[in-house]
DNA sequence: TTGAAAGCGCTAACAT
DNA sequence: ATGTTAGCGCTTTCAA
């Protein structure tokens, strides 16, 4: 392997000025630049980067930690964040873990191998304790998901996130004041300490505000966020019921593939069955019928998490935590009964 | 910062102990591991990754550099390979990149930090010099795309892909074949020396066999492949004409974005427009109407770069190219012309 | 303008 | 079973 050593020998200098050199430093004549240059893309030399990481002793990034690939909401609000980051005079570096993974020890390993200044998280739980934030030893924020089902206090942790109860609430509002009243609701699980469970309490409110009875044969887990997993929560329901005129479904991707096994049970959205979600995420919006969904505001959420995390670096507040309104889009796939 | 130097002292113990705590290993008194592990937690230490990689001679691990977040195709494929890696006792290490990083050079660093066995490269350019390949010192294989459009020698790298042009004349054949005559094609560009021009390239030979005459007014370009400008692509297309009875879109999500413009114009798919496409993500299958589309073998492909990498990293075999058929998914999109 | 040398935090011989 | 020590590849004083 070839090492900055190879290069300071191939090159009759030493290491200091190879290493000057690749960090474009001033203070080597052109002639020794050059030949050093030459030698470095003759022999394909990359830098290794740990050791850089290990040497430095600070760095002006920013991590964020991401759970999932193909979490398409997710997946849209990472460049606002790198927008932010940048305008601040920071470099963002993106990681991504698995379901499984531990997204406060992923950060914290990368918080230390690359000297980074602060962390946000995409996707969490909404359960630390706060021996499981004591890893983090940098400012951080949770974008997307508090702290809910935790017993953080709120000087312990960030956040920037929507009501998620309140807005599910708003939600199935949206659909009662429609003329809505047999509501039914597909989510991951009534119980799963995360926003499944938040949705379904707002669910559960809205029904009540308006005097409408709980049926529980009209809520419907899928034991996870899948599309296929929705679809067939969707026609376990319809097996079971056919008297609803509405579905609340928790989330935009699940509504999609719900709205297809309404489609093929025969119930065409909206005339025989009206469907309302929760995050906005654009396919949505390509959708026939158009998905009605309550936008999170994914460009607000990724800036003010920005936000947030420079001041705490930058020691001009501390803690903060940020609850932000979603918008309604109205789309065809909820109608008005009459 | 809580090193390992300050473990072992808190410890009464040296580094090597602390250490092989660390890595698990069996020569310690279980009384001292005890000490160890009940000060680790206490002080919340994370041990540095930078540190470790840069000492470490060799790791089990094979890279995987992904082109850009929120590729349905590309997520849809990760889990095969993460699963095909693991079975020949290896370990997957995801590294993503955005759409402007240099794949080869991320991969180079990856490689080089963390002393990778190999490399799979999800997504990447059609036209690699030798040059530029010769940063990678480790086997690596492309997949889901070659070199069509570059010079290397087919010795001097692997890969596993469809044969984009091929499929794409099958999938306008397949419209030719239900009486298609009038047929669109919406794509990126006709020559971006990728996997549009390569598409277009199908498109333009299923024509020419069909003795169909090629009308560039029904070739339209995207610019890039997200479903906002492939809408807007389909709506240019529409006002300039609408006399195609079909279309061939490159990628399932932009047919997606194109079947909802060609709903918004009044045009009924499939009644007055059918829609083809190629690739076989699995939302497509939700759509309303379901997308017909030349499904790539997401399994075998991630399989197969799997063993050939494998091949290579244990010297059973030199670098070899697999190329893979699609299979048609027949949807609603499509209809027979009487 | 250049070089020598001291580490960054960790693992892995090699001793004991 | 435990400690000592030599690096891994690089950046960065400090001297020259």
């Amino acid at each position: 392997m070839t090492t900055i050593k190879d290069i300071a020998e191939r090159c009759s200098v030493s290491v200091s000025t190879v290493s000057r050199v690749l960090n474009d430093h001033p203070d080597v004549s052109s002639t020794v630049r050059e030949r050093v240059l030459k030698v470095i893309d003759e022999v394909h030399y990359v830098p290794n980067s740990s050791a850089r990481d290990l040497v430095k002793s600070q760095s002006d990034d920013i991590g964020l930690v991401v759970r999932g690939m193909g979490n398409f909401f997710f997946a849209e609000m990472i460049p606002t964040i790198e927008t932010a980051i940048a305008k601040a005079g920071y470099t963002l570096l993106t990681h991504q873990i698995n379901s499984e993974d531990d997204e406060l020890r992923a950060g914290a390993e990368l918080v230390r191998s690359k000297k980074l200044k602060g962390l946000i998280l995409l996707g969490g739980c909404f359960d630390y304790g706060k021996e499981q934030i004591a890893v983090l030893d940098v400012p951080f924020v949770c974008c997307s998901f508090g702290n809910s089902f935790g017993k953080l206090k709120e000087t312990q942790y960030s956040s920037v996130t929507i009501d998620d109860q309140l807005e599910a609430r708003r939600a199935v509002e949206y659909l009662i004041a429609h003329g809505h009243r047999k509501i039914a609701i597909l989510l991951d699980s009534t119980c799963d300490s995360s926003i499944s469970e938040l949705r379904y309490l707002g669910y559960c409110q809205a029904l009540k505000v308006a005097g409408i009875p709980l049926d529980e044969e009209l809520v419907q887990e899928t034991g996870n966020f899948s599309m296929e997993a929705s679809y067939d929560g969707m026609k376990q329901l319809l097996n079971r019921r056919d008297d609803f005129t509405a579905v609340f479904v928790i989330a935009d991707t699940m509504a999609m593939a719900a709205m297809r096994a309404l489609y093929e049970g025969g119930k065409r959205v909206p005339d025989d069955c009206s469907v309302i979600a929760i995050d906005g995420i654009s396919m949505s919006a390509y959708f026939v019928p158009t998905l009605t969904t309550l936008v999170q505001p994914k460009r607000e959420m990724g800036e003010e998490s920005v936000r947030i995390l420079i001041d705490m670096i930058e020691k001009r507040s501390k803690n903060r935590h940020v609850i932000l309104p979603t918008e309604v889009r109205s789309g065809e796939s909820v109608r008005r009964m009459k």
